[in-house]
DNA sequence: TTGTAGGCGTTATCAT
DNA sequence: ATGATAACGCCTACAA
């Protein structure tokens, strides 16, 4: 573990006896470049190990080939599979990552926007973020490119990537009026988010064409966490005629919703339906096995991020908002309201 | 939206009349800076909106205020805690953080940890890593601090930062003692890394001292993801004289034997009980219930983080290793071996 | 207490 | 095809 010191492109220079320019542009592949110079400066650069610096060259560039990307939580199970997805295209780009959580704190997320600002990412890409504030616009607007993702603004014109939140959340209204269900609770997420907004509009929309109850008791105001759930748990169980079939807008949520169920004693689904939305990985298990509304969240990052690198290369006006389906997944949680029965596995 | 030019430093000192070098020396809290200069400086700065170009202070300084974090995978839920562990103290020493995802792959991990020496980060936290290969040690050797975390070298002295594999582990052995298993099988890590091994070593002693049986065929040689414990789940089922408790490496493991078990037909813990390690958060949901050997991750995350921070500011030998401690959670998945029967729930 | 000048390691411009 | 030189934006001796 010799500390040896850091070869620069100085040090090539010197050692082929080029000059230091010479030497970028051999390493930068211009095509000027005799090809036996060229062969003569990779050989010496592998030989003392030199690497260029990021950091110079961002300097330099004023690009500094790293995007950041805001998330709520990478714990949360649902975050992490957005990230996955704009990793993928960052490392083709030969791009990094600069990861935060902002926990929905406006305040953290404000101060994060501004390391990354102060780091000078080529652009950002916020995932379920705020994006309507004015400190958080003055910062959006800055003229470094971003993307958002599963929260736009109504005011302002973003770029934006998101998922159906009509098709996939009709289907499964409608898969639960053709089970039977004729009181479906709705878990809302937060109502500051777009995203939850429209799904929430979508509900009372085919909830009404499909004549399920209307009453404004079916609809519980949360959030996209497990705890929300819990809440929306203890609030429908709570009920007097409580909903034979509760629908989440997100699956942390309808997770939580199912602990609160299952405490009190109720089984899943004979006594009372969930539905969830995401899908995320774990839903699927035997011991879950969760009917759920599945978003695709790697394809949603991957496409934000692609999205992201058009614009750092070319800044253009916003184009069209990208739109993901989203389908219904139809497992275990879900069946007839039949006292006392239904089958006990949708499978 | 208008595209203003960045402000930089040389733009405060026109704006306030200042030297350059004096609004650098005010705002970096030189304490030789007339009180009245600072006001002056800070005014102005604040008035232009002048934020430091964390780039060029990198290059000047050699230090980024960067740490890179290896980790196998976001979107695996094991992973995520430690990250927000590392974040935590990050953020509190206004250091970010470059996420990488190596997906166990050693060439990929080469590759991420190059970049980040390129990107010139202060350190890194390696969770889980490849660290014995000679080029791997290499980068490892090349002067910049690092900490290992859950996975160390037998053949280096590195700062390493892990968890107990004793204690909870054999508190586990003796719970299933305890409750009348003599067959317990164990689903291995992987075995090039340390923290598996020590596993199996923890559980050939005590399952030895315990006299549980020490047939070869009661242990299957895994990997720390779901798709290796689905493997584990055939090959356990399948035995003619299966075991009666099943006691994962990890409970990403624990759950994709649960999943096979599950499809078979066997109840759990009625039929076979299994005991996972980790305790992610959805461990305790109602529905899986999963009894556990407890790691705390997020600690673990955040004292490697510091200890990191310790040594950037400081280099110095490497010191002790930090061995956090682990212990069981008994939750729904354990019970006796009675046939047809056993407490339903281990509350 | 403030100002001047040099350099961190690149790439880009312009001669040669 | 190659080479000298000037930025990029900041910090830090050292000089005043």
């Amino acid at each position: 573990m010799v500390e040896r010191k850091k070869v620069t492109i100085k040090d090539v220079a010197k050692a082929s006896g080029l000059a230091l320019s010479t030497v970028s542009n051999a390493l930068s592949g211009k095509n000027y470049v005799k090809e036996e110079t060229r062969k003569l400066v990779d050989e010496t650069a592998r030989k003392l190990g030199y690497r260029a610096s990021a950091v110079a060259r961002a300097l330099r560039m004023q690009r500094s080939f790293t995007i950041g990307v805001l998330i709520a939580d990478v714990a949360n199970p649902s975050s992490a599979d957005f990230v996955r997805g704009v990793e993928d295209v960052a490392i083709r780009e030969k791009c990094t990552m600069l990861l935060c959580n902002t926990d929905e704190d406006e305040e953290r997320q404000i101060l994060q926007m501004q390391t990354l600002y102060d780091r000078q990412v080529d652009g950002m890409v916020l995932i379920s973020q705020h994006c309507e504030s004015p400190r958080i616009r003055a910062l959006l607007d800055g003229g470094t490119p971003y993307v958002l993702v599963q929260r736009r603004s109504s005011k302002w014109k973003d770029d934006y990537v998101g998922s159906d939140n009509q098709e996939g959340l009709a289907e499964a209204i409608r898969h639960a009026h053709a089970l039977g269900h004729r009181r479906v609770g709705f878990v809302t997420g937060p109502l500051e988010s777009s995203s939850a907004r429209e799904r929430l509009e979508t509900f009372k929309q085919e909830s009404a064409r499909l004549k399920l109850s209307q009453s404004k008791s079916m609809i519980f105001e949360g959030r996209y966490t497990f705890d929300s759930g819990l809440a929306a748990g203890k609030y429908f169980t709570g009920m007097k005629n409580r909903p034979t079939c509760v629908l989440a807008s997100s699956d942390m949520n309808a997770l939580g919703f199912m602990q609160v169920a299952l405490e009190e004693g109720l089984r899943i689904p004979q006594d009372v339906s969930v539905i969830g939305l995401d899908d995320i990985s774990l839903a699927g298990l035997k011991s879950i096995n969760l009917t759920t509304i599945q978003l695709q969240k790697r394809d949603m990052g991957a496409a934000a991020a692609e999205l992201l690198m058009k614009r750092i290369r070319k800044p253009a006006k916003v184009g069209k908002p990208i739109i993901l389906p989203t389908r219904l997944i139809i497992r275990g949680t879900t069946a007839s309201p039949v006292a006392g029965g239904g089958k006990p596995d949708g499978n």
